[in-house]
DNA sequence: GATAAAAATTGACCTATGGTAAGAAAACTA
DNA sequence: TAGTTTTCTTACCATAGGTCAATTTTTATC
């Protein structure tokens, strides 16, 4: 919980009761490689907030082939968005690619913690002002770059990442085969 | 003007103070098709709310090609916010595709909108988490459709702006190029 | 540390989409 | 409406990346 609080506290003033009201809707959890903590097709309640570990996010389409839509290491926040704020079941699978403690919060709750405490609308603002910077971002690399260029700045972009993932994580996310990205690491190597 | 104070009030309850305060941040223009609002490399200092009519946002890559970010039709916003939200140059173009009328706002007088009138952040928060579902999903789409299928998704999704775009416009928002559209709407029309 | 399971690599082949260039059609403009 | 420019289409070929299957390497488990 010390991270989370520090975090928001970086950005902007705190009162002790909006902390004390976000310890009193948070949840610190350790869960272990492999945890599905969102299944596809249930009901969204909750959003996480990554302490130590990595997790992602993905969805299986029609021929059963998975789609990383996000990663989420220390400091992250991860859920399925689409089903929390289209009020849908959850069209995103979240799972736990290592052991990894989180703080686990009730987003009916932690959304009306802008009315009690309006203080924090700033924090969330940003929050989200820079989430939608970095998703124009991804859907301009995607429209321009290839899949060797996509690697190259996904590496350096998230060097944190690679540690915690499978190759064919990163395929995924990158829209590439595993088979694809293999091969783009050989003749990287070769460079 | 009416047309955005309507848009926001169907959300939120608005002051008259706050409304005359958007009054005096806004200007309603009329721009000619072909009008270039933001250009690639010049600071942004404005977002678009349209009122008619329909923009897009594109980037030029090293090649020289386009690649479409965003159109806006009729309520819908525009600008570069990955400029705006970190404080860039403009890495977009944004132009109108048609004679249409537009409101400009300051954005930097529209964000202080929040301390002025704190009844603001609920719509401009919900917009933010709409438009991130939005995102999440177009990146979802482009991970996993073919190119037809991302055509039939378009049209379907936006029906209204077909009328406005030329095919390379729309191509280059699916990330094909012109000819290939080209051949997609062949083969859509045989079936 | 031996064994089993999962992941990564590799090779042969395939397919969707891109590139180029030319001509046809449509959209402006005078 | 004739002329000019822009956009769209089409044909042919090129290529990035996908598919499938076999093999090797890495990782997990007992």
């Amino acid at each position: 919980m010390k991270e989370l609080i520090n975090k928001i506290k970086s950005s902007i003033e705190l009162s002790s009761e909006a902390e004390e009201y976000l310890y009193s809707i948070s949840k610190e959890k350790t869960v272990s490689k492999g945890s599905v903590l969102i299944q596809q097709g249930q009901t969204v309640k909750k959003i996480f907030f990554v302490n130590s570990g990595c997790l992602r996010s993905f969805c299986i389409d029609k021929n059963g082939k998975e789609h990383t839509l996000q990663f989420a290491i220390k400091d992250w926040w991860i859920s399925d968005y689409i089903a929390i704020h289209s009020d849908e079941l959850a069209s995103l699978t979240v799972e736990s690619l290592t052991d990894s403690t989180i703080i686990e919060i009730n987003e009916k709750k932690l959304n009306s913690i802008h009315s009690l405490f309006p203080e924090f609308e700033p924090f969330y603002r940003k929050n989200l002002e820079r989430h939608v910077v970095s998703l124009h971002k991804r859907i301009l690399n995607q429209l321009q770059l290839t899949a060797p260029e996509r690697y190259d700045l996904f590496l350096e972009q998230y060097p944190d990442i690679e540690q915690y993932t499978r190759n064919y994580h990163i395929a995924s996310y990158l829209g590439i085969t595993q088979e694809s990205l293999s091969r783009i690491r050989v003749a990287k190597a070769k460079k």
